[in-house]
DNA sequence: CAGCATCCATTCAGATACTG
DNA sequence: CAGTATCTGAATGGATGCTG
């Protein structure tokens, strides 16, 4: 009864998450493309990664932002526990938005998202058929 | 202070494309969610992982997955220089998929998106603050 | 100031039917 | 087998107006 370990390809996680067959919330994967979904999340974060905002300097530093849209992203990212609202009593109104320890830690996520986009040696991939002359699935250190 | 770089945050890229105020293709975060955006995407690029797949394979494999859907992330991934097809002549048609060194280097990326999302120290925010009411679960929704 | 409610245009996913 | 074409419903983004 060797309950032996799956073999699974070499950067693929050893866990049951991934071998899901379609789309679903508690896939890891799935939990931070939702946190992250939809226009101008990562800016917000971004914002939100130099430092505290309220809601006005979001919108000033992002003024094509409308208010809806940023209501909704900063309650999509309050339930993925990436920011957290502080808000002040008394008049006018002042709410604070700052990251969660949670939400600095998109800082390592963003950054692989904009090392990967920004790679340009890779662009050569329309010229490029003949490059691939290894299989994917090779002992490839990736 | 004769050119004093712009400071930023820790983390935060010195680069004009981390400076957009808003959504813009040539954002590299941006060219890297383009290229993963849609349902399913992750799912297929994990099974080209796994290595080279034909288009019934990928189907078995994602059950779920209709026809339609395939072909369109195909051929977005393919626009992306993800994956490249190898159409094989001959009856009946086969067509190999598989990835290019540049869809081969999305496996870190997916990692740091598992890593983001598998994280469960980091649920502390349902305790972090009088955010009153809503204790998300981890990705119960969405 | 910081939002919520409502409406509308666009995009997207999925189903179905058809083709080289 | 491996797609393409077309249609519908759902989700999304954005504009506008109102409120505590």
């Amino acid at each position: 009864m060797a309950h032996q370990t799956v073999r699974h390809a070499p950067g693929l996680p050893d866990d049951s998450r991934a071998a899901v067959a379609e789309p679903t919330p508690s896939c890891p994967v799935e939990i931070t493309l939702a946190a992250l979904r939809g226009r101008w999340t990562t800016l917000v974060v971004r914002e939100l990664l130099k430092g505290e905002h309220t809601f006005t300097q979001l919108a000033q530093a992002l003024p094509a932002l409308s208010d809806k849209v940023l209501t909704d992203r900063l309650a999509q990212l309050a339930d993925s526990g990436v920011l957290v609202r502080d808000r002040r009593p008394g008049w006018p109104p002042r709410t604070s938005y700052r990251l969660t320890p949670r939400g600095r830690r998109l800082g390592p996520v963003l950054q692989a998202l904009w090392d990967w986009g920004a790679a340009e040696g890779d662009t050569d991939w329309g010229a490029a058929k003949d490059d691939s002359g290894r299989g994917a699935a090779e002992g490839d250190s990736g």
